[in-house]
DNA sequence: AACCGGAGCAACCGCGCATCT
DNA sequence: CAGATGCGCGGTTGCTCCGGT
């Protein structure tokens, strides 16, 4: 195939994205959704490629994308993974929400490979390397050994292995994939890797309504609970959850096409200097000072953000600092439906629900996606 | 202060597969 | 059935930042 005939047309923009282009596209697709890519730089007004819109917003405007450095237990995890599945970054980061396959990518190339040839473990077989570090060699091939995608006797994942078998080498595991043995006691039948490492998300063996009981396989799920999901973790805002009203709405006036905050908790900044990210649009030689992604991350609209003039860096760093644990698990941006996941979205319906309903969610959206099991 | 090199990251490229016409 | 188109993936590039010299 090659490259495709959009790549060829001139006067398409490469490169990064400004600020005002990536409004243009989250309002497109918050308004639209995305729908075939090849149309939405048109509809959205951009000088793009659809294949880099996609790109940009599978890799950065997503509203659930989970933002800021990895944790042990994910890179940990991603370690397993890339064990069984190797350089399948989407399947990999299928299992970790919020997080991109080109970010997982780039986190292995330019740091977990470093630190396994650190510790003697070769990143590409999980194999100690031929000459390892004599202080860390006999640590590493113990894990190594777990982890060997090669060897269907110590491959947990194997395809040929059985069910109790695997559940007893996965013990091994423990405690980066704390809850995989119980999915093995579940006696699938491993066949196909792609079904196994589905069940990584949930434990098939709970009888009980999977939607309030499954088990997430990892810490990493249990700390993005909905009301984190849903407020941004700033200073300026109430930490108590139970203080917030959260009837006080903040709608889109798509009629006017002129959003008042791209994101419902804009009119909660209790004061102006807050509301002010210290964003220098860079337009025209106005001051960037912040990075997009910053200002992203803390998640102030962009409609009070292209207000914001005058701004000190100190404002920008400052206001930098709030975070949204944004996590929907899900990977795949076709099933993405803004107003099944869109944290914002859910907030403005009311709909918010325990967490038990969220998982339920989360398990409906599962099953759709591993419908096949 | 200037330069340099490595690390980290965003974005692009090229290919394969699926779907459409 | 074949070509065109759309989409997704993995690999690669190039830019920015930052620490060391």
């Amino acid at each position: 195939m090659g490259r495709h005939s959009c790549c060829y047309k001139q006067k398409l923009r490469k490169g990064l994205w400004s600020p005002e282009e990536d409004e243009k596209l989250l309002r497109h697709i918050t308004k639209y959704g995305h729908g075939c890519w090849s149309s939405v730089p048109k509809l959205a007004g951009l000088q793009r490629c659809g294949k880099s819109c996609r790109l940009r917003w599978i890799n950065y405007l997503r509203p659930d994308l989970k933002r800021g450095s990895f944790s042990p237990d994910e890179e940990n995890l991603i370690i397993e993974l890339h064990a069984v599945l190797g350089n399948k970054w989407s399947q990999i980061a299928a299992q970790l929400p919020g997080r991109t396959d080109n970010e997982i990518k780039n986190l292995w190339n330019s740091c977990i490979k470093k630190k396994l040839r650190q510790r003697g473990i070769d990143p590409n077989t999980h194999k100690p390397l031929s000459e390892p570090d004599a202080s860390t060699a006999t640590a590493s091939q113990d894990l190594d050994s777990k982890l060997d995608p090669t060897s269907s006797d110590n491959n947990p994942l194997s395809a040929s292995a059985s069910a109790s078998a695997s559940a007893s080498q996965l013990d091994l595991l423990e405690p980066t994939l704390p809850n995989l043995h119980s999915v093995v006691s579940a006696s699938v039948s491993v066949s196909d890797i792609q079904p196994l490492h589905s069940t990584l998300w949930f434990n098939q063996n709970q009888n009980q309504n999977p939607g309030t009981e499954f088990n997430m396989s990892s810490n990493l799920f249990k700390s993005n609970l909905p009301l984190d999901f849903i407020y941004p973790d700033n200073n300026n805002l109430s930490t108590s959850n139970s203080n917030r009203d959260i009837t006080n709405t903040n709608p889109i006036d798509y009629e006017n096409e002129t959003p008042l905050g791209l994101f419902p908790w804009s009119d909660v900044v209790p004061n102006k200097d807050a509301a002010q990210i210290g964003v220098g649009i860079g337009v025209d030689g106005v001051q960037e000072d912040l990075k997009w992604s910053d200002y992203l991350n803390g998640l102030m609209p962009v409609s009070s953000v292209l207000q914001t003039q005058n701004l000190t860096q100190t404002q920008s760093h400052n206001q930098s600092q709030g975070h949204l644990g944004l996590c929907s698990g899900v990977k795949d941006d076709t099933q993405f439906s803004i107003t099944g996941l869109n944290p914002w979205y859910q907030y403005q319906n009311q709909q918010f629900q325990p967490n038990s309903d969220m998982y339920s969610k989360e398990f409906q959206r599962l099953s759709s996606s591993f419908g096949h099991l």
